[in-house]
DNA sequence: ATCAACTCTGAAACTTGTTCTAGATTAGCG
DNA sequence: CGCTAATCTAGAACAAGTTTCAGAGTTGAT
């Protein structure tokens, strides 16, 4: 029988992709140790030169791995930033839980906790770049991984609103909220846009996003 | 003096870059039709397996140019399928204005335009994945660029709205259709929505854009 | 017509993501 | 304990973007 984890492919797929919702290969202790030791050796790459500077072959040789081993945990260099991603955004949840924003309408807490999400991305920024970049241009073959982080985003947007039952309205609003903020950080990331100005379409759209309720009710 | 055009770096940044609205570099005819060759190439190359067919050395082939020459005009593969998708939003924009959409509002004439730009996306989803997947992954190194596209993108928006002096607040909700349009068409391209949502998110954004007007009044 | 300055070409070289291979190591089962 | 299947390692090899270089081709000025 099989020695840590196992099932070609499916070691990469559950073990590097899905975290923890979905514990479908139960990874030894040092195969854990491993992933964290990779996850780790790519943050800190990508907080000094973003993108470019995390080099498959870097990360491998900072958290003592072989290339190949690398590329079993996580199938491209997309995958890798994106689980990456996943595990800041899950930090960033239970801080968030934590401390929960205080203001008064769904509104301004959306737009509070954003703000906060963002200021943290501003702390390391080349790492945001190298998460960001990642993301959006990750290929088919990243869907489940990315889409996990876009239903973790949502999670996290509801949270902020309060809304145990968002109407079908509701999340469509959420959707283009999420919409502008990844857009927005990319403006942003890219240099063509200010941070003042990221504020501002967060702002905006979030004001917006309140007048949803009362426009449909073609559904239930 | 110079043979062909002229200005070492410039030739590139004025001659790929900023396309005929600041016509710094006045491209030689052999120039402009190398120009053109490669851009079509580029094109064509899209049209088939998308961002990932787009081969330096296959363009370069195919337009009959030397690779050194294809990165004379064209510093980076980004920088080549930026410049394609100017290309195509001034072919498009031509289009809208030759029939103008006919929506009542405001907000029906911009749902209306995004929905025939996205439509004609569809009739060549590799080009678009291309396309679009370059203007995400750009660096700061294209900006210029793309900040051209993102104007040009305004300018589309703008005149679907009949607005010749918008306010700072319609400039924001502008953005922010522009945002939801560009992270829609990613999540699409990536398989991760549906035509149908899309245009969901599209109709929601430009609804919500409507109630602009009467929201603030902190400015003038 | 000649010259200087620049551009274009063809090909090799370099970089970094990704794949492949052969052998050493590890994990769990009988 | 010893087996067996799977994993891990080291390193070569491959692919595509990018750079570099020497030489040939253009162009406009003198």
């Amino acid at each position: 029988m099989p020695a840590e984890a196992s099932r070609d492919k499916a070691t990469k797929a559950a073990g590097a992709g899905t975290t923890r919702t979905s514990p479908a290969s139960p990874l030894t202790e040092r195969q854990e140790a491993r992933r964290r030791r990779i996850l780790h050796a790519c943050a800190q790459l990508a907080c000094r030169g973003g993108f470019d500077a995390v080099q498959m072959r870097e990360v491998a040789e900072s958290s003592q791995v072989a290339l190949g081993t690398l590329y079993r945990y996580f199938p491209s260099k997309i995958h890798l930033l994106v689980a990456t991603m996943q595990d800041q955004l899950e930090h960033l949840h239970a801080t968030l839980r934590k401390k929960p924003p205080a203001g008064e309408t769904a509104a301004e807490r959306v737009a509070e906790t954003l703000m906060r999400a963002f200021r943290a991305l501003q702390r390391e920024p080349q790492l945001a770049d190298a998460m960001v970049r990642a993301l959006t241009f990750a290929d088919r073959s990243v869907s489940p991984e990315v889409d996990q982080v876009s239903r973790q985003t949502t999670k996290i947007i509801l949270d902020a609103m309060e809304l145990t039952h968002p109407t079908p309205d509701q999340l469509s609003a959420v959707r283009v909220i999420e919409h502008t903020w990844h857009s927005a950080l990319i403006t942003w990331l890219s240099g063509r846009a200010s941070i003042a100005q990221v504020k501002v379409d967060i702002e905006t759209v979030c004001r917006l996003m309140d007048l949803t309720a009362p426009t449909s009710s073609e559904h239930s």
